[in-house]
DNA sequence: TTTT
DNA sequence: TTTT
């Protein structure tokens, strides 16, 4: 009924942005969220490990300015995806399928860039072109990332946009 | 660095309260909240089922009051766990660490009610007696839920509290 | 550049809604909402008075729907408007643009309702009709809502959406 | 009931510390938060000016690290106060009570700093020293802020913590 | 499988 | 494995 997530972090790698096959995008990241706390035993501050997915033209701003490293504010919904495995037994997935994106830093002030030219300081946009950007999300039945690389099987419709 | 969520909806079954070895409370529930839009092909409105854990004070003012089926709010911060199952294999579980519980239905406003005698409508309150109630949390290695019902390996040292 | 309101609390009255020239739905109205802890001196649990503004779709939803006491929950951004009162003085309003509204309590649950058919339970939609709801807002130089009842000097371009 | 606010944006000017007469900590200063779309008519991005408040130790280590320009996050409560003003007429001030702030530039890495020496890059820890730092909060019937400089007329009982 |  |  209601339902919002706020996180500030890092990325772990550089994003992956994919296009299903009825052509619309998706990028995929993880963010490193520091605990507020060091762990009791072994004094070390330790980190949160959270997915995230993108859709459409947040999507391809996240491809195209995000970089290993960078600290990144996300805003979104949580989301429990469950697929059936190789072996036939459900696996959950929870993700934040992200509708606003926060560049805090630009390519030349933090993080590691090992890429070739500079990218700008842009952030994400609110949504995207003439749609509603609060909807984005992935379907229930099977991973659209699992199989990767090769073309997945889903069509527009299952796209709740 | 910064990691706040905020749901509501309803509890799919009672909450479930147990102690670790050293005596701290941990109250588990599952909360469906309804995704804001209906399934493309089904038509249907879906909802996604959130894991809250909570410690202290506060899981046992949950275990309490909370029943299947309460209209129900929850502030906390996501947690992602890991554990190596019975074949050896790392098994991640994402869940709400609560630090904040709303109980918006009274025991005799809503939800379905087969408890015996009806529990008043008190509010969970913010954090418990004279510590901080923002780092509750668990541990890393090992799943303290897993293990159902025996006493579990934990000591106090691995709670951040 | 990230801005992010969530709140629960009780309507201290009926929601007014108007229309700005151009035809704009506007639905106001204040939330008090419990303070977490009860004040040192008093002893009494005090609460905070919060202005919502809601727009277009949203709007009327909330005015049909809402009423004196209804236990509800608001998703929104902080908003600081200022005009200038009748002494020339600039005076500030802060008030929360809603974009997501829960009703928390329908007509026949909770909340003090002298209105004389018992409206629906019905929940606000996300945003409305085919545009993007997060960017309501009101504008800068005049207050819209103090020039109670009047037709009010706002045209269709003042309002970001 | 619920009451939860996240803010990103810049300092206006370096924060203001001050000691309530009974010696405690607090900060003010104010955030500059970019607004998602730009105003229709000037074609010019606004950002709205919102109002922070920390106390004890956490008002410490804000006025310590932050300084004007510096990008921040802020995490906290609305609190609506108000006060009778020398023509005894009751004004309202809103303003953000933090409970979590996160220095998201260092000293050398944003901002515009005119600090003699460089302070570090420390974030605000969670809450301070023994207390509990989620009620953090000021008066109602006067503004100990309007009073600038003398001290002031608050007694510890004021302060609900 | 992880970031600074 | 799911709630209204």
């Amino acid at each position: 009924m209601l339902n919002r997530v706020i996180l500030i972090g890092r990325l772990t790698r550089d994003p992956e942005l994919r296009y299903t096959p009825a052509g619309v995008a998706v990028t995929q990241f993880t963010l490193a969220v520091d605990r507020p706390f060091t762990n009791s035993q072994s004094r070390e501050r330790e980190a949160d490990f959270i997915n995230i997915v993108t859709w459409r033209q947040l999507a391809e701003t996240c491809a195209n300015y995000l970089r290993k490293g960078r600290l990144t504010a996300v805003e979104g919904r949580i989301q429990v995806r469950n697929y059936d495995n190789n072996e036939g037994k459900k696996v959950y997935v929870t993700e934040i399928v992200a509708d606003n994106v926060r560049f805090l830093e630009s390519s030349n002030s933090g993080g590691n860039r090992e890429e070739g030219a500079g990218s700008s300081n842009a952030n994400a946009s609110y949504g995207g072109g003439g749609g509603g950007n609060r909807n984005g999300g992935s379907r229930e039945q099977q991973d659209p990332f699992i199989d990767d690389g090769k073309p997945i099987d889903i069509s527009d419709d299952d796209l709740p946009f």
